[in-house]
DNA sequence: CACTTGTTTCACAAAGTTGTGAAGTTAAAA
DNA sequence: TTTTAACTTCACAACTTTGTGAAACAAGTG
C-alpha cells in the first residue's frame, strides 16, 4: 500500500473548478453525479480518468461512478475505452459532445410542435386557440430546423481558423 | 349549488392535449406542475383561466395553482390581470413567451463559458486542458450570441407575413 | 364594519431521486 | 482452472421535491 490515504494531494484549485463547473452543469439540466463526473474528467490534462481516479477525486462509490458513466454514454457526452490487455475502462469525453448535446436538442424542439400540432386538431384548427398553436408550432419547427445548422456554421467557422 | 361536481363536462380530446403537452414540457425542463398548469391555460379557446378554473379542470389543489403560478410569472412565461372591480386573477400565457423562454437559454451558455474561463486560469492556459477549455468556451459565447438572434429573425420574418 | 369569496402561506405527508454497501459478474493473470 | 482486480447491479437508506389541507390574508360587497 503507497497509495495516498489523502482525498487527493494534488491541485486544489482545479477542484474547485470541478466543482463549479459541475453546478452550473447541473442548473443546465444535467443531474449532479454525471455533472461531476463529466466536469471531473473535463478537468485532466491527459483527457481521460479511470472510474477509480473519478471516484476517488469525487470521494463517491464506485456504483455511483458506474451509474453516471452510463447515462454520460447513453447521452452521447462520454466514451469508454480499454486498451488491448488492460484490466481498466478508460472515460473520455467525446470530441464533438457539446455540439450534439446543443444540437440534439431539436429533437426536443421537434417533439413539441408534433405535441402542439395534435392538439390543433383536438381545439379545432380554426378556432381561436387552434390558431394561437398554429403559430406556436411554426416556430418550434424552426427553431429545430435552425439549430443545427447553426452547429453546422460553428464547425465550418473553425475549420477555416 | 348549480355547478357539476364531476371532473369536468368539457371536451375530452382537449383535457388529452393539455397532459400529453404537459408531459413533452416537462421532458423539456419544466417541472411537472407548472406544465400543467401552462398546457391548461394554452389549450383554452379565450386563452386565459382563473385560478378556479385551473385548479378544477387539473384537479388539483388551490395551493398547488398558486405555487405554479408564481414560478410560471417568475419566469416570463404568464401573467396575472385583475379587471378593475374584479374579484378573481386571470392568468393568460404572454404573446412572446416562447421566444422568451428559447431566447433565455443564452444565460445558460454564457454561465457555463464563464466557469469554463475560470477553469483556465485554474488549469494554466498554455496546459492541454486549458487549451481544450478554450475552444469550449468559445463555442458556449458563440452559441449564447446566436441564440437572440435566431428569435430575431424569426420575428422579423414573421412580420412580413 | 362585518361578510364573503378568492388567493397565498405553511407544516407535513407522500412520492421520487440519489448515492451507498454488499453481493455478483467479467475477464486478465497466474 | 483458480485467483484477483475492475466494474456492475441491486436493495435500501438518506435526502429532496411535490402537492395537500388548514389556516391566514386580502379585497370587494352589502
Amino acid at each position: 500500500m503507497t497509495t495516498t490515504p489523502e482525498p487527493q494531494p494534488s491541485d486544489e484549485a482545479a477542484r474547485r473548478f470541478v466543482e463549479d463547473f459541475a453546478l452550473v452543469f447541473t442548473n443546465a439540466g444535467l443531474q449532479r453525479m454525471p455533472a461531476r463526473v463529466f466536469s471531473a474528467v473535463l478537468a485532466t490534462q491527459k483527457g481521460s480518468l479511470t472510474a477509480a481516479e473519478i471516484a476517488e477525486s469525487l470521494q463517491v462509490s464506485p456504483a455511483a461512478v458506474s451509474g453516471a458513466v452510463r447515462y454520460l454514454i447513453h447521452v452521447g457526452l462520454m466514451s469508454k475505452a480499454r486498451e488491448p490487455g488492460e484490466r481498466v475502462d478508460h472515460y473520455r469525453i467525446l470530441d464533438d459532445a457539446w455540439y450534439e448535446s446543443v444540437g440534439r436538442k431539436d429533437a426536443i424542439y421537434r417533439q413539441l410542435a408534433e405535441s402542439i400540432e395534435r392538439g390543433m386538431t383536438a381545439l379545432g384548427p380554426e378556432t381561436p386557440a387552434g390558431k394561437r398553436l398554429q403559430e406556436t408550432h411554426d416556430f418550434f419547427l424552426y427553431i429545430a430546423k435552425e439549430l443545427p445548422l447553426l452547429i453546422e456554421r460553428w464547425r465550418a467557422d473553425r475549420l477555416e481558423a
